[in-house]
DNA sequence: ATCAAAAATATAAACGTTTACATTTGCCAA
DNA sequence: TTGGCAAATGTAAACGTTTATATTTTTGAT
């Protein structure tokens, strides 16, 4: 399988050059311990008969695995839908961030919550990673737990609340939120719906909070009819449209967590006979630019997912260097593409 | 980081015991040269003390990696577009296939064909990984090439034409094509367009001859003025409607290679003031089941990704395991969801 | 030239596992 | 009892690297 001739190691460089296991390993490391020339001599060899490290033997002694795993949610299901999609370009820019290092991005597939806990768990206890990545945050999140216990580097995609500070990358959804709002607002809605993701997830909880705060100070009163939790699927954007337009009351707007969930609630629209535009409308974030090519074209955040994707990468590489996880805390702010005016149009009703 | 207390070893188990580390390895492997005795002995001291196999040591003893390499095609450009996404359900899919193995998934991103080479290179000349699992497989690729002069263990997303029998698993786009194409034959389009991938790639170049094939035997002309190749996001598929419809003698029906294409083309239909059903059909292939939701619903053919992904991981594991690939290459016929009649209207032409 | 100190290099052990080989144990037939 | 053999266990080396410590070389002041 290798074509004959091993691969060479540090011993071959030292039968090359003369020198000992202790000097070459440091001449390859820039050791400053290590006279310039005899580095050049030790580069030289090295060069010449093609020779790279050998992680594992770098593994086994410094315990150090290099890798960082990235706990990647599954669907829970048979039912494959259009859910987390745009996980394929995260882990693309975490990737890219960690080019040039000899940090490796190792998959974990979890199911839920409760898988999630045990990987970290086992992660932990047999140093299976240098770093976790993860996202789906929740408030108090148990996973942040066990990791800060553990006093083991990692990076979120998503907040936490009740706990000490800790890297994460999001983007501002309670910006989001109010921009949104206030534009509805400024068009005339007063009957703004939310599709939400799922209770216990914190960006949600930001959602769902700014929401309220913004009819509070709009003097709009509250009403849970026209906000909906769940996985945030085209599946469920259908439904909730086609549920809520069913209220004697039905929201004018809708504003969707996701692409998935927008494209969803236009289909609702379609099968409840409702027109964007007219009867009502949806605003969306998205992540992937993809509601620009839905018919019609939605309103929507756009954060080219790169760039949090990238950020992730970069800041799990700083914690594990043993940054303070204070200075590694980004919110991003997505772009507002209006696509349509938004306008309330005065509908006739009974 | 770890509470104190070390990590248990095999000699933590070798004191406890008063075994020696052969014994206590072999029964960890549960060898035969060890007695059902000693085994248990060994196996209740393991458990006790919470043992699990550092992997490093293995690893380097072995020379095995315990990694499965997947060359993950990443964006081209800073302009995220709606593409791969299926790559995130496919990497949980072969992440699945994997559990309950020492196998973890590693990935490697790519640019370009080019870039894939190299690192398939540096993964057989490093020994990075023990497998490998690519897509975007082209008729002669370079790839296959290199990982089979290697004799490296690897299985393809997709088939390749000029090289001995390897791992694959793909769809049938022949059979999709031929189903599709004589089921609008049938309802009565003459003029029928493929949206497909760059035409170096082996499923587009099978695409593009089944066409040609099922054109010629329902005695119809070949024109190239209907086939588009290109990178399939939504921007394509919409520009290519766009193209096409502005032609002498426009198509009555498009065939697209994925979902992303087909939401363009969608797209591309309103820009036009084309009514879907009216002036023209599109079929798509779907991973994802995202079509159902698109405004109208589209006919499809739809093969939920976890499928070949949960193939692509157990093959791996088998030609790691040193089975032949001739017994490990599977082609998916996915199932054909009709959401439209999809029959040609006689529509009046100046 | 001598010597101490500093700089550079060498020695050897260690990380945790597997495995070729050696040794011991148990068993059975003579 | 002895010898022989198979089964079970033990010994020790090896995988490739890093690093504490020891040794040698160089430098510069005297």
């Amino acid at each position: 399988m290798n074509g004959g001739q091993a691969r060479p190691t540090i011993k071959t460089i030292c039968a090359m050059t003369g020198l000992s296991t202790a000097t070459v390993s440091k001449a390859l490391r820039q050791s400053p311990e290590v006279r310039p020339e005899t580095r050049a001599i030790v580069e030289e060899a090295a060069r010449k008969v093609g020779y790279s490290t050998n992680l594992h033997g770098v593994q086994l002694r410094t315990g150090k695995t290099y890798q960082v795993a990235i706990l990647m949610t599954t669907p829970t299901s048979d039912l494959v839908e259009w859910e987390g999609v745009e996980y394929a370009q995260l882990l693309s820019g975490i990737s890219h961030a960690m080019e040039g290092t000899r940090y490796r991005v190792a998959l974990y597939p979890i199911r839920d919550y409760n898988e999630a806990q045990d990987t970290v768990r086992r992660i932990i206890r047999n140093r299976l990673a240098d770093g976790v990545i993860f996202s789906g945050t929740r408030p108090d999140d148990g996973r942040v737990r066990l990791l800060q216990e553990a006093d083991f580097p990692f990076v979120t995609y998503g907040t936490t609340e009740a706990h000490a500070p800790h890297a994460f990358v999001d983007s501002d959804n309670e910006g989001i939120v109010r921009t949104a709002m206030q534009r509805l607002f400024d068009r005339g809605h007063r009957r703004i719906a939310l599709i939400n993701p799922g209770e216990h997830l914190s960006y949600g909880r930001t959602r769902l909070a700014t929401y309220q705060d913004m009819l509070k100070s709009a003097g709009i009163d509250y009403d849970p009819a026209l906000v909906a939790h769940g996985i945030l699927t085209p599946g469920f954007g259908r439904e909730q449209v086609m549920i809520m337009h069913a209220l004697k009351d039905p929201p004018t707007a809708y504003i969707c967590a996701n692409e998935a969930s927008a494209l969803g609630a236009l289909s609702g629209f379609a099968a409840c006979g409702l027109v964007h535009g007219r009867d009502a409308v949806i605003n969306a974030t998205d992540d992937l630019n993809v509601s620009a090519y839905f018919t019609p074209p939605l309103t929507t955040f756009y954060l080219p997912i790169t760039r949090p994707a990238e950020l992730l990468g970069r800041h799990i590489l700083k914690v594990m260097a043993g940054e303070p996880p204070e200075r590694l805390q980004t919110l991003l702010m997505p772009d507002l593409i209006e696509r349509s005016d938004d306008r309330l149009r005065t509908i006739e009703r009974p």
